[in-house]
DNA sequence: CCATATAGTCAATATGGTTGACTATGTGGG
DNA sequence: CCCACATAGTCAACCATATTGACTATATGG
C-alpha cells in the first residue's frame, strides 16, 4: 500500500500534467508581466487562438473551443475592454458580431508568443532536445484520436 | 500572422498539457463513476497521495500539496464523510488529527490506481511504450527541478 | 508562566465557469 | 407573405473550488 500512495504521489500523470500545465502558465505569465502586459491571463488563450483577420463569431469560438458562449462573450469583454481585440458588427448578421485582433492584441501575441518559445527551449535543455520533441509529438498524437 | 494564431491553437504546450490533463481527469473519472464510486473527485487526489499508515496531519498535507489547510480540511471532510479516510486524534498533540486511510479508501485506491494504468497503456499504445515512457520521463524531469 | 507559535475551523471573498431566461434577428415551408 | 422555429448574444442566478482573515484551543521555549 506504501508502494502505491507513493507511486501515485510520484508519478501520477494526471498530476504531472496538472503540476506541469501550472507551471508553464504560471511562467509565461511572470514573463508577461514583467513587459507591463496587465489584464490578460492565460484563460484568454480559450480564445484568442481562434481570432484570425476575416473575423469570427463568439458563438463560434464557444462551439470551437467547448466552452459556453456566456464565458466567451466575457474573456471576449475583457480582451476588448484592454484594446487586444476589436468586435465589429457583422454585415451579413446583424445579430452578430465579428472578433478581430488589434494592433496591441498583434504585438500581445508576439511577446507571448516569444516567452511561449523560451520556456519551451529552457524546458528542453532540461530533458534534451531529442526527448521534448518526442514528448511534444506524443502529447499531440494523444488529443488527435483520444474518446 | 496566420501562422502564429494557428501554431499556438494547435501546439501550444500550455494548452497541450492542460487538455490531457482534463482528458485524463476525465476518463478516470468515468471509469470509477461506472464502479459505483460516489462522492470522490480527482481533486481528492491532492490530499489522498499524502496519506499513508502512519497517519499524517492536515496541515502538513497542506504545506506538502501547496494549498491552503482550509482547503485541504474541506477535502478530508468529504473523504471522510464518504467513508474513504479516517481521523483519529493525536496523542502526541491534542490540537491535532491525524488522517489514516480506511479500508473503503483502500478499496477504492485499487481501483483508481487500476484505471490510471489502463488510461496509460491505452496511450501507450497510441504512441508507442518507448516514446510513452520517454515522455513520463522528461515531463518528471522537468517537474523535478524548475523554477 | 507568559509570549508566541501552531492545528484546525468558520466566514467572507475571489475566480471562473455553468445553466436558464430573455431579446433581437434570421430563415424555411405552407 | 408570415409564422414557427432556430440562432447570436446578454443578463442573472448559481455552482465549484480555492483563497485570505479572524478566531479558538493547545503547545512550548525562554
Amino acid at each position: 500500500m506504501e508502494q502505491s500512495l507513493s507511486s501515485i504521489r510520484d508519478t501520477h500523470l494526471g498530476r504531472m500534467l496538472l503540476k506541469l500545465e501550472r507551471q508553464f502558465t504560471r511562467q509565461v505569465l511572470e514573463k508577461l508581466a514583467s513587459d507591463g502586459i496587465t489584464g490578460i491571463t492565460l484563460r484568454h488563450f480559450v480564445v484568442i487562438p481562434y481570432v484570425d483577420d476575416k473575423g469570427i463569431r463568439a458563438t463560434e469560438i464557444a462551439r470551437q473551443a467547448g466552452v459556453s458562449k456566456q464565458a466567451v462573450s466575457k474573456l471576449i469583454d475583457e480582451l476588448v475592454d484592454n484594446d487586444y481585440l476589436e468586435i465589429k458588427a457583422d454585415p451579413a448578421d446583424k445579430r452578430a458580431s465579428l472578433v478581430f485582433i488589434s494592433e496591441k492584441g498583434r504585438e500581445f501575441l508576439q511577446l507571448a508568443i516569444a516567452h511561449t518559445k523560451n520556456i519551451e527551449k529552457k524546458w528542453a535543455t532540461k530533458v534534451g532536445e531529442k526527448d521534448f520533441a518526442t514528448m511534444k509529438l506524443a502529447m499531440r498524437k494523444i488529443l488527435l484520436n483520444d474518446d
